[in-house]
RNA sequence: GGGCGGAUAGCUCAGUUGGUUAGAGCAUCGCGUUGACAUCGCGAAGGCCGUAGGUUCGAGUCCUAUUCCGCCCACCA
């Protein structure tokens, strides 16, 4: 028998892209239920996860490696449970962050986008999203992502911008999508509108400036004003304060002056005012403010816009036409000083609205765009959650998605850039009118004039996001992928992205299919540096899981981000963190091939009757303990604590102990060896298929391994229901306790804490490693359990074996002995020259303080209320337990006592 | 202003439906390399589970209040 050579590290860099071609070409990524191909059962429920499509602006970074895991590890789970499971993988083309990243490449060679012209930007665009999209495949396909190729999309694809055309028709219709002048925000560095959600306030020091508002006809009466933005003073068209303000209520219906235009304005009444805010005098610009829009609506005021699309001043700011904004605050406030209108400046703390994308400050503006009317969108999206079709994970969130889509405002959907859907409306130069259609018209619906121009504008990067789960199936088509795989299952992304995606998707989904997209959220938290700083590139703080990967394996990387990850939660990760994962891996390659190599020493098996040892049975037990452990923290989404408890079993319980057990039942030979290697094989396998899903690259190399292995041995049977691949092999069956279990771990804990103890001895003693000691034990009723177990115990603990005497009871401790009680099981250990009798006193005083302690507050608990109302077998439990310690208690004393004589 | 999350070992965090001795990794300390593994082994030390009440036989876990940190939403000039 030719045994199998395998490294003494696992090597990660020769094995994960041979295993992932190996799986890809035989195409264990496919769902194994295919509505395009014959023997198609629609009656099998398919589980499916449309991927988060990654931004094609660059390159991967851990947050992208942290949802393909999570993703990844769902659909491996279910993929192995038997379920079709379909993984649709893609990429968005992130309308203005990819923009700017192309025009700021445009900007180095000394171009814009509008000396090149439309066309020619939108051919750089392409070949931008050439390059990135395939970095960014190839960054998918290293994480280990078994998602299906054959479905791959990209946002601008030709079906899905044929998707965004019929949802953007559809709206249009049913008068869901309006065209109109409205306070938008605006970006003046990009140069076109963004939607509130685009808007981010952050807190900067700035002043509150006070100045008086001159009444009209009057050189001595004003009003005080206070502003943060004096500038917009230029597009002032009222004074409000509060109408029962003493102060001001006599200056109401009359006029005052708009300094240096020398406009004339009205003083308006308007509860909104503040009396106690500033001057308690609000002005008010319409064209400049949302607050100071909805007044003047209210009050039918005229608004005047001041800023051009770059945020300079334009023609209605007179003099200071032509000025950046923040020139023109200062110009302008200095002249309103030396024309003595000023009155003070104080320093304020301001909330300054800034583009998500670059940063630079965001202008309310007037500005004729188009909108989605979200209300009527919003309600379904409501209810769907809280009937709870739709479930979220985890369930906190579900207030905020209330909160958000009970307020919800229009969506500001169109956007002044080149790279995105076009806006499908075309306006008739002849008749005036707008054509929206399916399909590119020729004409002008209403007049039939060819003269027709369509918009400019592209649609916000998140309409067509809102289709994904669809969009990317077929839809509209009614194509044999969608009416199977939709709606999807599972929508797995990050919770910053709950309202700019996931919400519009439902609200997409049962606008346009009439079904929900998916019926379970998993929202995870977003990565952080070591100091819990959000990565950046400002921060410079970020991680490239590439070079991860590079050093310690995808795996190991894998494996981090999924162990270390609680739904919802942020997680603060450095490179030190991978190290044990790293380990881990390390720890199962060297077990399995332990196991692997040993098996080429096993003999075929002479009795059919299996005789298990209590280490067997043991192991087994705890086996399917974790098998249903982890079986319910996936049910649950409790992905990282399953991976925890698996990574517990496998070192400090199977490698730790069973395999250095089974190294001297192997060493029996016959049926024990036989026995015994086919329960490590049986385990082995339970913890690859559990493991596959965290780390399946390690996983399937081993898997493959030991298959290999097992087919020239007398196991060969156990491997005959196998599959060719583990990525494909079935999960494991949680199996119901028969009952014998408990018993069985009991006896083995004791045997480990038996071992433990003298290891503690030996190390207290500064005994040398290896060096075998002799051992007196007795352990009353436990004699036999003891007795059978005596090699292990000799070899766990180097004991002397032949001087190793295991009876029911033991003579009084001699002097140079060192006495351990353990409940019922007593040993001595005499260590010639090594025990010291003050010492030895004190320990075991120590030893038994402490179990004095614990029986007291046993009998304390066990004597009162507790033992009446707590369920018995819980008081049981407790009871059992003191009559250990009592037990304990009884022999430390005993050796006390020896020692005193 | 409204809402949410967190506070557990030196550090980073786990902790089923409440079950009575609170766990891991890293870091620290001691001992140790003749065949699974130094990416390792055997040990040790380290925690009034933020604070104050309450419910309960029993609270890290549930309730109330409170302090501090973080986040989200709204945006009073």
């Amino acid at each position: 028998m030719a045994a199998i050579d395998l490294p003494k590290a696992y090597d990660f860099k020769s094995t994960e892209g041979r295993i992932y071609t190996w799986w890809e070409s035989n195409g264990f990524f496919k769902p194994d239920n295919d509505p395009n191909k014959p023997g198609f059962d629609p009656s099998r429920k398919p589980y499916v996860i449309s991927i988060p499509p990654p931004n094609i602006t660059g390159e991967l970074h851990l947050g992208s490696a942290l949802f393909i895991s999570l993703e990844d590890l769902m659909i491996r789970y279910q993929r192995m449970k038997g379920v079709p499971a379909l993984w649709v993988p893609g990429s968005d083309h992130a309308g203005i962050a990819t923009q700017l990243q192309v025009e700021k490449a445009l900007w180095r060679e000394g171009l814009s986008r509008e000396q090149i012209g439309r066309e020619e930007f939108l051919r750089r665009m392409w070949a931008w999203k050439e390059k990135y999209g395939g970095i960014i495949t190839d960054q998918i396909r290293r994480l280990g992502a078994s998602c299906d190729w054959r479905h791959e999309r990209f946002t601008l694809d030709e079906g899905l911008s044929q998707a965004v055309r019929v949802a953007f028709f559809n709206l249009y219709e049913k008068g869901l999508i309006y065209r109109g002048p409205r306070l938008i925000n605006w970006s003046p560095g990009l140069k076109t509108a963004v939607s509130d959600l685009e808007v981010e306030y952050s807190e900067e020091p700035g002043k509150l400036y006070f100045f008086k508002y001159m009444l009209s006809g009057s050189t001595d009466e004003f009003i005080p004003v206070a502003t943060t933005r004096p500038e917009t003073i230029l597009g002032d068209t009222a004074v409000a304060v509060h109408p029962d303000d003493e102060r001001y209520q006599k200056y109401v219906g009359r006029k005052v002056i708009v300094p240096m235009l020398r406009r004339e304005i009205p003083v308006i009444a308007d509860a909104y005012v503040d009396r106690e805010f500033g001057t308690g005098a609000l002005k008010i610009t319409p064209g400049h403010d949302p607050n100071d829009y909805q007044i003047g609506i209210t009050h039918g005021l005229e608004i005047i816009s001041i800023l051009d699309t770059s945020a300079h001043i334009n023609e209605n700011g007179g003099p200071y036409r032509g000025q950046d904004r923040f020139e023109c605050r200062k110009n302008l406030w200095e002249d309103m000083r030396a024309a003595a209108l000023v009155i003070k400046e104080q320093d304020y703390v301001l909330s300054i609205p800034r583009s998500q994308r670059g940063g630079e400050i965001i202008e309310p503006m007037i500005s004729t765009q188009w909108f989605v009317r979200m209300e009527t969108l919003a309600q379904p999206a409501l209810e769907a959650v809280r009937s709870g079709r739709i479930r979220i994970v985890p369930e906190y969130f579900t207030k905020v998605y209330y909160n958000w889509l009970e307020n919800i405002q229009d969506w500001c959907i169109s956007r002044q850039l080149w790279w995105g859907h076009r806006i499908p409306v075309w306006y008739c130069k002849a008749c005036g009118e707008l054509t929206v259609t399916m399909t590119d018209p020729t004409q002008c619906s209403h007049c039939g004039s060819p003269n027709i121009e369509q918009d400019p504008d592209v649609l916000d990067t998140w309409f067509s996001s809102g289709l994904w789960p669809f969009s990317t199936l077929g839809w509209p088509e009614e194509t044999p992928d969608y009416r199977y795989f939709y709606p999807t299952t599972m929508m797995e992304t990050g919770y910053d992205l709950l309202f700019f995606w996931v919400a519009r998707m439902i609200m997409f989904g049962l606008e346009f299919t009439g079904e929900i997209p998916f019926n379970q959220i998993y929202l995870h938290g977003i990565i952080r540096d070591e100091h819990g700083k959000k990565m950046g590139k400002s921060n410079n703080n970020v991680i490239d899981p590439i070079i991860i990967m590079d050093k310690m394996g995808t795996d190991a990387l894998r494996f981090s981000l999924l162990v270390g990850n609680t739904p919802g939660k942020d997680m603060n990760v450095n490179t030190k963190l991978v190290e044990p994962s790293r380990n881990f891996i390390n720890k199962v390659w060297n077990a399995s091939r332990f196991i692997i190599t040993s098996l080429a020493q096993v003999e075929p098996q002479t009795t059919t009757e299996p005789e298990w040892t209590l280490p067997d049975s043991w192991i087994w037990v705890r086996v399917q303990e974790l098998v249903r452990n982890v079986e319910r923290l996936f049910q649950t989404y409790q992905y990282g604590e399953a991976g925890h408890q698996i990574y517990e079993f496998f070192w400090s319980e199977f490698a730790d102990w069973y395999i250095e057990v089974a190294k001297l039942q192997m060493a029996e030979g016959g049926n024990r060896a036989y026995n015994t290697a086919r329960t490590l094989v049986r385990v082995l396998d339970l913890c690859l298929r559990l493991l596959h899903p965290f780390i399946p690259f390690v996983t399937e190399e081993i898997w493959g391994n030991l298959r290999t292995a097992l087919m020239d041995t007398p196991l060969a049977e156990i491997a005959t229901g196998w599959s060719e691949a583990l990525i494909i092999a079935s999960w494991p069956e949680p199996r119901q306790k028969e009952g014998w279990e408990d018993g069985c771990v009991a006896d083995f804990n004791l045997l480990q804490e038996a071992i433990r103890s003298i290891r503690n001895i030996r190390a207290e003693k500064n005994v040398k490693p290896g060096k075998r000691i002799p051992a007196l034990l007795a352990a009353g009723e436990k004699t036999e359990l003891f007795r059978k177990q005596k090699n292990v115990i000799s070899a766990l603990a180097q004991l002397d074996s032949d001087k190793f005497v295991i009876s029911t009871s033991l003579p009084p401790k001699q002097e140079n002995q060192v006495g351990i009680a353990i409940g019922a099981v007593e040993i001595y250990l005499p260590l010639e020259g090594l025990v010291d009798t003050t010492e030895e006193r004190e320990r075991i005083t120590k030893a038994l303080s402490e179990a004095e302690s614990q029986a007291t507050r046993l009998e304390k608990l066990l004597s009162g209320s507790f033992a009446e109302r707590a369920p018995s077998e819980i008081v049981q439990k407790e009871k059992e337990k003191l009559a250990g310690y009592l037990e304990t208690v009884a022999k430390l004393k005993n050796q006390l006592e020896l020692l005193e004589q």
